[in-house]
DNA sequence: AACTCGGGGCA
DNA sequence: TGCCCAGAGTT
């Protein structure tokens, strides 16, 4: 696949998704790093929903420490995962007080070294609260970026790789958003709705059949 | 590489 | 009602 069909397929999508939908609410470094370790296997929605009030009552490091692990659970239960997830953000903000002064720092290194923070998460904040030119490689973006032949049988590493040099930086938030949209609601992982897929002429993958099967 | 965590979304 | 996740850590 050139060039030339990337950037027809980052245009098809920018176009069939113009308008905004769910994104995490945040104010702060801080305030994203938690919604993004709580985002994940959870939906934006029910993040905002619970942050809301979270944040209300504790959005510092010092702070969340001082609700203490139940304090912290009373706040974050209707989230999957919730369990881990506290104990997560607790040993990060006790990192942050301890080797950061109680700031998120703004290097890879640095915050991959946070528990609960891996690849995904890091590059949420390098690009969202940072500026740097990465994209975030979750699971949809992973299919998409392989079924489509923008990066056919890649790592999740190799994929973020081979996106970051096919999309202008000044579009990857946008570029990331459409091809979680696309992955959500058309390259499904088990019933991918092909008929409706506005690249399929460009998809490798493609099933244009009327019985779509399962994914790869 | 496989397993675990867990409430929500969706068929 | 059952299945599958907008991940990361541990084994």
């Amino acid at each position: 696949m050139n060039q030339d069909q990337r950037r027809a397929i980052f245009e098809r999508l920018r176009a069939a998704n113009p308008s905004p939908t769910t994104e995490l609410h945040y104010r702060s470094p801080f305030e994203l790093l938690i919604a993004v370790i709580l985002s994940a296997q959870a939906t934006d929605k029910g993040v905002n929903k619970a942050t809301e009030r979270l944040f209300a009552r504790a959005n510092t490091p010092a702070a969340i420490l001082a609700l203490g692990e139940e304090g912290l659970k009373a706040h974050i239960r209707t989230i999957g995962l919730f369990n881990s997830k506290a104990k997560h953000i607790l040993a990060t903000c006790r990192h942050l007080v301890e080797q950061h002064g109680g700031e998120v720092p703004s290097e890879r290194a640095a915050l991959e070294a946070l528990p609960g923070v891996g690849r995904k998460t890091a590059n949420v904040l390098l690009n969202t609260a940072f500026g740097e030119p990465t994209i975030a490689v979750d699971t949809h973006i992973f299919r998409v970026a392989n079924r489509t032949g923008l990066a056919p049988g890649k790592t999740p590493l190799a994929v973020e790789h081979r996106l970051l040099r096919a999309v202008p930086s000044a579009f990857l938030q946008q570029a990331h958003h459409w091809l979680i949209l696309h992955g959500r609601y058309v390259c499904k992982a088990r019933a991918p709705d092909c008929p409706r897929c506005i690249i399929c002429d460009l998809c490798e993958y493609t099933q244009k059949t009327s019985d779509v099967q399962s994914g790869p």
